[in-house]
DNA sequence: GTCTATACTTCGATAGAC
DNA sequence: GTCTATCGAAGTATAGAC
């Protein structure tokens, strides 16, 4: 029972501008802003192309969201196969575009169940990516599974990430610099000193 | 020059109505559903009374955060002088219409510089007082002060309940069992197993 | 002091022109 | 296959009536 109306190709390269300027639009003003008029705008294009490629604008937004999840997930796997991947998956998760944009996702989320629904299967997917990395990672190092197990710690570490450059973004930076350096000790202890480069691009969270 | 336009009394009874469908508007759909319309809805009041009482949209949305604030901050100094304050403190965190709010009002200071001003300022003092109550504490527990300075502790309180609790509300569980276990662990090592109860009224966070 | 009538702006969406 | 003219609903805000 769709609509009759006709829909843009999804190769369309119009389309591929239009979600671009979606993107930047969240992360310099939040979901709320990105209407068809200042899609447009961002885009350089007319407010009506936006109906035309996309069915509504929740259709948009999801498949922003798609694209930075997928592209986010592939990257994380890549880093599960560096030489330091609790390195790679701490800088991974402290991108502060990354963080952004992944808040206004889930605030998003919380009255949109569209998003709900694609938000909710990608965290768990990502989840399940650091569960196994740790496990391995932890096999061989000084940490009491019983007292640390993987699940507690990949929570850990995406929890602090998140506020910490959440609360930088405001300006709060109370415990901040403690957090980190434990963060940082942490990681040593299991892993040694961070070598230089793991990764030849820079990472972007989702 | 401000607007020349008059504004109702600040005791005005149908204020606080418009205050209250305003919260509870944010905690149902998000900050941008907060409109005039849908809030005077809420209220069962008209619309333009909105714009009597609140001279600008962003002003009552301030005036949301900065009641709730307050009186969350008043809280969190009570539960400090309570037997066990850090399973006060978590309990307290761990509320999740207080988070949620939370985490609305983070997004929205995003992107507007201010509500950004105001959730620094209390965001900078909740902080402050959590880590004063455990500087006490962790002076007579065993916990390597080196090791987990309370501005550390502090963070990873707060960032772990916070993100729980939205992945709660999002459907999402990987590591939650094992995170929430470690953290009743720690504190039962610091404070002991938690007592009934230490205060008469169910915490709100903000 | 309290509220309403009303102006004006911006929104999402679609039918139909190229 | 691509884009535009246009509509009706919803948004903020103010001047002025009670």
């Amino acid at each position: 029972m769709a609509s009759p109306r006709r829909i843009g190709a999804p190769d369309a390269k119009n389309r591929t501008v239009l979600l671009d300027a979606a993107e930047q639009l969240i992360l310099d003003q939040g979901y709320a802003a990105v209407t068809s008029r200042k899609v447009a705008e961002y885009a350089g294009l007319k407010p009506q192309l936006v109906h035309y490629y996309f069915r509504s604008m929740d259709e948009l937004l999801l498949e922003v969201f798609r694209r930075r999840a997928e592209h986010g997930l592939e990257l994380q796997q890549q880093l599960m196969r560096t030489r330091q991947p609790l390195h790679a998956l701490w800088e991974f998760s402290t991108d502060p575009a990354g963080a952004r944009i992944t808040m206004e996702f889930i605030a998003l989320a919380n009255h949109n169940p569209a998003i709900r629904a694609e938000v909710a299967l990608y965290a768990e997917r990502f989840r399940d990516i650091q569960i196994e990395t740790l496990e391995k990672v932890l096999g061989t190092a000084d940490i009491d599974p019983g007292r640390f197990p993987p699940g507690a710690l990949a929570v850990l570490m995406t929890s602090v990430s998140r506020v910490v450059i959440l609360e930088q973004a405001l300006g709060v930076s109370g415990g901040h610099a403690e957090a980190l350096e434990l963060v940082r000790r942490e990681l040593e202890r299991v892993e040694g000193a961070p070598a230089q480069n793991d990764t030849s691009d820079t990472p972007q969270a989702t």
